[in-house]
DNA sequence: CCAAGACATAACTAAATCTTATGATACTTT
DNA sequence: AAAGTATCATAAGATTTAGTTATGTCTTGG
């Protein structure tokens, strides 16, 4: 008798749900031809071929639909051990998955990490840095457990609970003209002005892209990767940008050319939250954990909760 | 979410039925570091102790009867999967373990192999050398499917089907007395002479030596560690031995200084025979095999089956 | 107090797995 | 039709995981 592995099951439970090696692939944060060893591995020990492949796409063969069935019951049967072993109802254990979105993961990871371990001594967090939308899949395939992101997150699948809010300030080199202003800033005045992006894919990218319209503003051309290389666009006098204030003290420290203003009047923001899957037993851990977070925070002194 | 290994879950298992890493280590087939460090990564995985380690042995904590309940259920559904999958009630396909005791392996693997894939021509041979101890506990965990060794077998976990009969032949240097000798030779001749045997733990040992109580010889001192160190010291002088049948042409054919005879009467064998687990399904796939084998095999121009 | 047996640790080796680069084939678009 | 763009397969090399042997630590029984 030959035994498949576990991600070869898995693997194969991830082709036959997406019809596709490279789509499955994606999904599994692994390279296409690892699928088609794996699974080739899978069907010469089963001695059954698995899929009729097809130049657009994966169909599964009678073979396989049996198959399917039953693998999917030995995961469920894995994910049930797993789940009623890593925690006692209170407190976590074991290895901990949290997905960081990378515009929150080096501000705020610390005060999150800090509150995760002291709220729960014996887990052991593992940080994937991942952005919202592939974090929200490998949340839903159990690859990781918990989600760092910006809420809201419209679905059903999952509870989440807010931490912080996290207001967007004005960041322009030291020599722009509104640097010496000493009050808040109108949104207006950000009208004519350059506004640099993150790139696609960031959600805060989308949210400062919306606040510029409400400005009536036209965001610039050029698009930064991180926000450390925005940052240093900004600097450099290539622009202005929205920067979260979570990412102040960073960001825009004394010496680094960049100055902060706050906003006037009701200010813009984002709102800093926990994700996990409904399914999860006990969900009283996260709200918990998200509310200590939220108290014990040092990446912000002047956000609040708003509830 | 880190998910464990079906390794680390058999692992587990092995050790909390034998109750002692080092038995289960041996009786996987590993070393005991090995699941040393398996058993760590999984406990870490999952955040709790398994066992409780003593100078004696190992002790479920009460974590580790909770994932021991669950793990034997994963383990059972792919066992359930792979049973299901590799065959269609008729013919065998994907990868089948076959263990087959040493003093059998090299002479009458070949007509084995050959009915086999005839009969499941889609199924894929894995052949492992065990001896019969060895091969019964690999066969009782799912390592190997099925078996070729001497009947008989005492167990109800196992069925069997009988191959052929595998008599005993006189095996002596051409210049031995009795090498001239034209008829079947008779048991009591057997007295007096140094008949080697194998070393410990081949059957083959134990029924030889039987035969010898028999025939109220005196075993020599010495050992062979094989059927081919065996019959090169029967060629040097040494002793003669009991050679299996099926052995003849390989160990005794012309030119190699053995001269072998047969014994008169009523005479001494083994039974070649197959064996697997009770529970696999459709148990006349194998009896079918094993008919199959005793028909067209060549090891053996003179051997009858014996029901 | 020593020897034996049990599991842990360390250093090294072997094997399984993944990645990048490339190939083959069939639709789609121009 | 030719070119482009999907798809999955294959190949070569790097990386990671798992396993082995040798050794250490601790307890127990003689």
């Amino acid at each position: 008798m030959s035994w498949p592995t576990l991600q070869q099951l898995r693997y194969f439970v991830a082709i036959a749900d997406s019809g596709s090696f490279s789509v499955a692939a994606d999904q599994q944060f692994v390279s296409q031809p690892a699928l088609s060893a794996q699974i080739k591995e899978l069907e010469r020990k089963l001695g059954v071929t698995l899929f009729e492949r097809t130049n657009r796409g994966v169909l599964l063969t009678t073979h396989g639909v049996g198959v399917l069935k039953r693998a999917r019951v030995v995961l469920r049967e894995v994910v049930g051990l797993i789940e009623a072993t890593m925690h006692d109802g209170k407190r976590l254990r074991g290895e901990i998955g949290l997905g960081v979105i990378p515009t929150f993961a080096p501000y705020i990871l610390p005060d999150v990490v800090r509150s995760f371990k002291a709220a729960h001594p014996d887990a052991e967090l593992r940080i994937f840095e991942l952005k919202t939308n592939d974090l929200l899949d490998s949340l839903r395939r159990g690859e990781i457990d918990l989600g760092l992101l910006a809420l809201p997150v419209f679905s059903d699948e999952f509870l989440c609970a807010p931490i912080a809010e996290d207001k967007f300030l004005l960041a322009m080199p030291s020599n722009h003209e509104l640097a010496h202003t000493k009050s808040p800033i109108k949104l207006e005045k950000l009208r004519g002005e350059r506004v640099i992006l993150l790139e696609e894919g960031h959600c805060l990218r989308d949210q400062v892209a919306q606040v510029c319209q409400l400005a009536f503003s036209e965001p610039s051309e050029i698009q930064a990767t991180s926000m450390a290389t925005l940052s240093q666009m900004v600097a450099a006098g290539m622009g202005v940008t929205l920067l979260p204030e979570c990412a102040e003290k960073v960001e825009a420290g004394s010496g680094r050319g960049i100055v902060t203003r706050r906003f006037a009047g009701q200010s813009t923001s984002r709102t800093i939250g926990l994700i996990w899957r409904r399914s999860w037993p006990f969900t009283e851990m996260f709200t918990d954990l998200a509310e200590q977070i939220g108290k014990n925070k040092r990446f912000s002194q002047t956000a609040n909760v708003q509830k």
